[in-house]
DNA sequence: GAGGATAATGACAGCCACTGACAGTTGACA
DNA sequence: TGTCAACTGTCAGTGGCTGTCATTATCCTC
């Protein structure tokens, strides 16, 4: 369903060509399907039929339901990984992840519009975070991201991430961060990237003053009220 | 199998006991085959079978095989959680945090034994972490263990969680830090409660130095090397 | 451009987690 | 002791997921 339109020419042979379409179809119509219908509600065998092949097929593209619900957002952490490895050595570790954040969220368009429209992509993200099942998913996917940031981190710092704790320390502080940000937003009500774009920054912000003690000279603290 | 020696009378009719003994019998037989042979190789009809219950009756007393695994954890965290709101105000935030998990630690024998010994939760504690599944439920139900401790750091600093980002952003920092050393507890070698209960400790130390920027003046950091 | 090697797919059978429905059993309590 | 309500077992069925094998489609070589 729906013409491929083959934007520049795809690399490969027929072959190639041909699987790299029928997976593309399956995310968009897995994605679809959930985001209309429920991700519980949407059987693979659904999903299978909408792309016209057979539920043996789509589980030889996508090893589980989750995958598939998962393979656009592979794409942005890869183009996020490849960001921060590309930071200045001189940044400080924080400022660098907060850079590579920036410029992952400017031009996540480009990153995914081969296989799904952005706007589809938010409306995921929002399914994701309101599905049990997919959150836990979702989480235990930031945990390995983690795991390949702290490396990251350590070598820019030229540190070892089996002695030195720090590594591991910072960038799960960030990522809980970059998480609370990310479901405050999906429980709001703009759906658009420039909200959540805006509202990841102001709570890296925080990162720092909300460590110390006297909360009680509130010094700052946008509404945030959904 | 195996005598349940109810210690001290437990409260409740006949009927009242004797699910309380089907539910912790279940969870015994399964956390045993689960560190045994594995989660997934464990089947629920094997756990039903070891009880001497239908599976239809597992089902009654867990909404699902990952429920079996997580009771215990359960109960633990509740401990943990009436702890922190017993802090004193005074203390700051993260302090009492801090002291909290000190106290969880210190009694966790007492709070579990009438169902597993504390050797069998840390063996279900290095099988979790070592099985994508069940790290994926026990990383959502941090998650909302977060909720939680978000709401009661705000109501003892008198916030509004939802107009103010701080409660949010130290409980996501804290609980990014607590999996970590969690996590490399659970690769490391020494299966003790006083291991973990150390390792935290001195993960705990590090999360506001960790923020700083210039690691290159390395301060301190014990070795972690597994 | 015919034909064999190879990769992708479909069809089918089967396992296991989980659920709904209904009937049988057992503890609670008058 | 009899009645009610809670608990349990049995059975049938759905959906995710896998192994196997025959069939189809692309590729590559001569």
């Amino acid at each position: 369903m729906a013409t491929p339109t083959p934007h520049s020419a795809p690399a490969g042979g027929l072959r190639e060509r041909k699987k790299q379409r029928t997976h593309d179809a399956l995310i968009r119509a897995a994605l679809e399907l959930f985001t209309e219908q429920g991700y519980e509600a949407t059987t693979v065998d659904e999903i299978a039929e909408a792309v016209d092949v057979s539920q043996r097929t789509f589980f030889r593209y996508f090893a589980n339901k989750e995958d598939v619900t998962f393979a656009v957002q592979e794409m942005v952490e890869a183009r996020f990984l490849e960001e921060l490895s590309a930071r200045p050595a001189a940044e400080a570790p924080l400022t660098a992840l907060r850079s590579a954040v920036t410029v992952a969220w400017d031009d996540i368009g480009s990153a995914i519009e081969s296989v799904i429209p952005v706007e589809l992509y938010m409306r995921t993200y929002q399914m994701i975070e309101s599905t049990p099942a997919l959150v836990a998913a979702h989480l235990r996917r930031s945990v390995e991201l983690e795991a390949q940031l702290a490396r990251l981190i350590a070598r820019r710092e030229r540190l070892d991430v089996d002695a030195d704790p720090r590594p591991r320390v910072l960038v799960a502080a960030f990522s809980g961060v970059m998480r609370a940000a990310g479901k405050v937003w999906s429980e709001g009500e703009d759906w658009s990237v420039s909200s959540i774009r805006e509202l990841t920054m102001s709570y890296l912000d925080h990162i720092g003053p909300a460590i110390e003690g006297d909360w009680r000279t509130r010094s700052q603290s946008q509404s945030q009220s959904r």
